[in-house]
DNA sequence: TAGCTCCTGTATCGATGATACTTCGATGCA
DNA sequence: TGCATCGAAGTATCATCGATACAGGAGCTA
């Protein structure tokens, strides 16, 4: 015995949480179970981390060290919308593969709080949007722009988790909305009718509801007509 | 005593359950407090729900039909995607409202279970997204639609829960970017400069790396230039 | 060697979810 | 009317969990 290997115990401490957490993602884990991994006691346990979110604490930091670790996650390509492209994908591969982790991140719902850790993900997407508005990029505040980001990737990332259901394509679709929203720009469908449609159906108001779905209905017809 | 009124104390403790949720959103709480407040014991409880998941699952029920009770989430405008809006606006408010219900409803991450209840609000959806596509409203097939719209509005709403800042900026945001997104329209930026920037940024392999770069730098310059 | 600090173990607390067993009243049926 | 059945509620108890008070020992320093 007497190992004392110093910081050991700690480093495996955090890895027996790791490996139980990863077991059982979402599912809550037990003290005890982590301390019978490491073969100690739970006053050691205690010593190292004062309680059981100090533990989880240190296996969240942990795990943003895995996360921005992949160095597809830090390095450019010199372009910052491409940066944000390849950094939510890095975020959606992430969250799929690590759901344990993933959802100490960020699927711990509780007004008010949100671990101190998120914040450095959260800082390298808004340096992206500053260059991007920086570069007269963005049709939106930079800011703003980051926060969308952030919720949409967020909001993908924790459906497909919960689902348990990878869907590439959606993630793609979000992705792409999302950055056609922030940069004004994007593949508008090339249909007079379509746009039409939209237009009279997002002011009501201007012909009253009645005429409005008059409107539509014809619009419809048309558009059947030409393509049917 | 002896009161005896049949169907009372189950209902009498969801409505405590509810209570003591709702107190401390996004928090656990204790069966004998639920018991506690209603003048019972435990056994009383798990006569009526079997277990914790079984109370839970009650108040999410009691939730969503509050949820979908609110007369303004079922009645329709005649129009799908002001339907949609409508919708997405409810859904925010609902669960900035009563955070509580909310978490318990969307934010309890768990790879491969979601609550039954969740498929109430989900088939209104795709009942919108389905007329839509019906009226050749829609770029991309409905489902996926209905699933990028449900995303994207719990994510947003989730956020703000977590950081207990309401943003209806950043939800009207990313609202008007996912229909654009599912039916191809959209107030692009009328801005040459930005659209061939983005263009470029996104195949950066026809031109290569380094000479993309240089044109977009070239280009806003242009756009500083014209605007400055 | 005396004393100090850092780890670690023993034992225990209070709270929690859950259950076996019993009690009591209402109801249905002969 | 008398008896059997069933639902509702209480008593008592478990195992587990997070957390803590306290003691002991290893190692270093003076």
């Amino acid at each position: 015995m007497a190992e004392h290997a110093g910081g050991d115990t700690r480093q495996r401490l955090i890895a027996a949480a790791v490996d139980l957490i990863a077991a059982t993602p979402g599912e809550d884990f037990s003290l005890r179970a982590v301390c019978d991994a490491v073969g100690v006691k739970l006053p050691t346990l205690y010593h190292f981390f004062g309680s059981k979110q100090g533990l989880v604490d240190a296996v969240v930091e942990h795990g943003f060290d895995l996360y921005l670790g992949g160095k597809a996650a830090t390095e450019s390509s010199g372009d910052p919308i491409q940066d944000i492209r390849a950094g939510w994908d890095v975020h959606v591969a992430f969250g799929l593969a690590n759901p344990g982790f993933y959802t100490l991140m960020y699927g711990k719902v509780r007004p008010g709080h949100s671990p101190a850790a998120q914040a450095r993900p959260s800082e390298i997407l808004r340096a992206l949007t500053a260059r991007a508005a920086a570069q007269h990029r963005l049709v939106v505040p930079s800011e703003q722009a980051a926060a969308h980001v952030l919720v949409a990737n967020i909001g993908v990332t924790l459906r497909q988790i919960v689902l348990a259901t990878p869907d590439p394509a959606l993630s793609a679709a979000v992705r792409e909305g999302v950055i056609a929203a922030i940069t004004g720009t994007g593949t508008l469908r090339d249909d007079p009718l379509a746009a039409a449609m939209e237009i009279a159906a997002a002011h009501p108001d201007v012909l009253g509801r009645t005429q409005t779905t008059l409107l539509i209905e014809w619009l419809t017809a048309l558009a059947e007509r030409r393509s049917g």
